[in-house]
DNA sequence: TATATTTGGACTGAAGTAGTCCAAATATGA
DNA sequence: TCATATTTGGACTACTTCAGTCCAAATATA
């Protein structure tokens, strides 16, 4: 089974597998060392630019970092409202998929 | 093909059917006629309550409605982020059953 | 024991948003 | 055409949310 890391666990391990403080890693990335130790323990959001950064210093793939982001946010975001978190990301894709359609045939 | 309706798109058209002025059923739910408005025309969220008052006066399921709008914010907030729409919400649903396995597992 | 690191609380300023109010635009119907 | 009802949208307010800061206590390291 793949395990579906946290934002903030890949960060995480990205530091502690090359035994960095969060001084360090806080410094290279221009960000106060508190803010992120939030962003590891998901107590705060990483901003594009962050996210980029992070990218950069760790020479992981955007689009990657990118996507664990989001999909942190909309996971929890849909497990806070009742029991419908599966059927709504399903319908969600179902109009993602429309809106698209929608969007290419309107140009 | 199934037409994926927004929320308010949905909302409308059940007035409409019911050929009931805004301010009627802005009445009936105890909010703005203004905010109904804007309401169908996805400019305002609802609030849960909101959505309740919708379900019981049109006599529709309440639960197909909460579906219908946490899509609707779910699908709109991931295709404003750069083209990984799809991406991200399989993701997502990956979490989410990773996170309810968790949850069960936890008790 | 001394120094470095991590953690978290409290706060601030800025952004976002539900909801209101009003007036202009548009539709309806006599 | 005229009068009335409906719809639309702009501007504003009050409230909430949240990224980011600062600092001090707790914990780890050597």
């Amino acid at each position: 089974m793949k395990l579906e890391k946290t934002f903030g666990e890949t960060v995480k391990k990205l530091r502690d597998d090359k035994q960095l403080p969060l001084r360090e890693v806080a410094e290279a990335l221009d960000i106060d060392t508190s803010m992120l130790g939030k962003i590891e323990k998901n107590n705060r959001k990483p901003t594009k630019q962050i996210i980029e950064k992070f990218a950069k210093y760790f020479k992981v793939s955007e689009r990657d970092l990118t996507i664990a982001f989001l999909s942190d946010t909309v996971a929890y975001q849909v497990m806070d409202e009742g029991d419908y978190a599966s059927e709504v990301l399903k319908v969600a894709e179902k109009k993602v998929k429309y809106l698209k359609t929608k969007k290419t045939s309107d140009q």
